[in-house]
DNA sequence: ATACTTAGTTTGATTAATCAAAGTCTATTA
DNA sequence: TAATAGACTTTGATTAATCAAACTAAGTAT
């Protein structure tokens, strides 16, 4: 059985991997992600190369194996389901969900996952518009277009939002912006660093570009 | 924050002297409740009493101070409720329960907690009969008279089953042994050290004193 | 090419939890 | 009372995960 820990890491990397489109991940990324020293990240990770979980590449990076992406994929699907259930069933906000399927992800058995699956009605996104990896670890390809990325006077869909910080998911909601919401762009001036938006018929607002980045849209 | 190993120690000693009915509990129910050598128990007893959650007694027991009683009531709570949810809302059998409400007990928050109270309709008592803690701490007292102590010709209300064995709550289930359910005596001879019962219009049969001492009934 | 910067690695120590095995009380039995 | 069995404690070692700080490699800038 793997400890925790363990099943930690590989989330992170597989995360990572997937947000950066690359499956080779370097050290400091995963060190950042699980908040840990650089020290401590290269220690692990030659204990997860030696169980098989994934390859290491001294001083370039990390890759997966099949072993270890089978059980990542695996933790997403328990931390977003867990996240559905969190929101669907016990209503609770949006922004505090992550850090309570973060613990909870790890004492949920495969049984009970299976019948909270069931009972949610197989749902195949997560609250902030994340696929949920089927149980074979099959997950839905992802939208690669931010707000950042769209012209001036289109609409859009808003597919899923890439930040679990509690404020900015407040934010985010205030202004309507969650999966599924229709936006249209009014302005995007590239040397201004940032856009103008509307929701429907509200107040038109701004963004910068760190924030619009973190917004995933389907044209 | 106390590790979950803090909280299964604690848990575990205020079972066993809920049980017992008595305050303080020897080193050995305790090593031998949370399947850990005697040194272990020891080393991590004396630990606990300099964190303040209990009195530790050499060579004589322990027992818990105020605030050791109060985690461990939370965590009694946090069990039971967890336990409510999975047979309640996820249809889980009764037999299987236990482990996993043993692993998510650690992980969920008080936050959590409370919805799921919220949304279960706030429930007294879980599938095994026993009671739950308020969030106060307070706790129901629970029967005292087992179906070994009941006299021939007697009818009673079963209250709870106390054992988590799942091999003894299928059984238990196929008798229709459960809370709430109405058995009558037929015989109970002390020297035979068997009682034999009837559940309704079912077929009786018989229980030896083993098992006849889990099952506690209302008279 | 030489020096500097940054990313990554090593080393030595620490903490929590555990075990096996040796040692010590204490209460009962002969 | 002396011996002994059983319960409990101590000791020394181990494992997983971590950090700080010293070290090293590799690429960039001068």
């Amino acid at each position: 059985m793997p400890t925790s820990t363990v099943e930690n890491y590989l989330k992170q990397i597989l995360v990572i991997s997937l947000e950066t489109s690359c499956p080779e991940v370097p050290m400091g990324k995963v060190a950042q992600g699980l908040c840990v020293t650089s020290g401590t990240a290269t220690t692990m990770i030659k204990n997860l190369a030696g169980n098989g979980w994934l390859n290491y590449y001294p001083r370039r990076g990390v890759r997966l194996t099949r072993k270890g992406k089978k059980l990542a994929m695996n933790m997403l699907r328990r931390h977003r389901l867990l996240e559905t259930f969190l929101v669907e069933t016990l209503c609770l906000d949006w922004s505090e969900i992550h850090q309570e399927a973060e613990e909870l992800e790890h004492a949920i058995s495969e049984k009970v996952l299976e019948k909270l699956d069931e009972f949610l009605g197989r749902p195949r996104q997560d609250p902030h518009g994340h696929p949920i990896p089927t149980k074979g670890g099959v997950i839905r390809r992802t939208s690669t277009q931010s707000l950042l990325s769209c012209k001036e006077g289109s609409e859009v869909i808003i597919d899923s939002i890439v930040d679990q910080e509690s404020e900015f998911l407040k934010f985010a909601r205030t202004k309507q912006l969650f999966p599924g919401q229709k936006v249209r762009i009014l302005s995007h001036e590239k040397q201004a660093d940032a856009i103008t938006l509307q929701v429907g018929r509200e107040v038109p607002f701004s963004l910068g570009s760190r924030s619009s980045e973190k917004i995933l849209v389907e044209a």
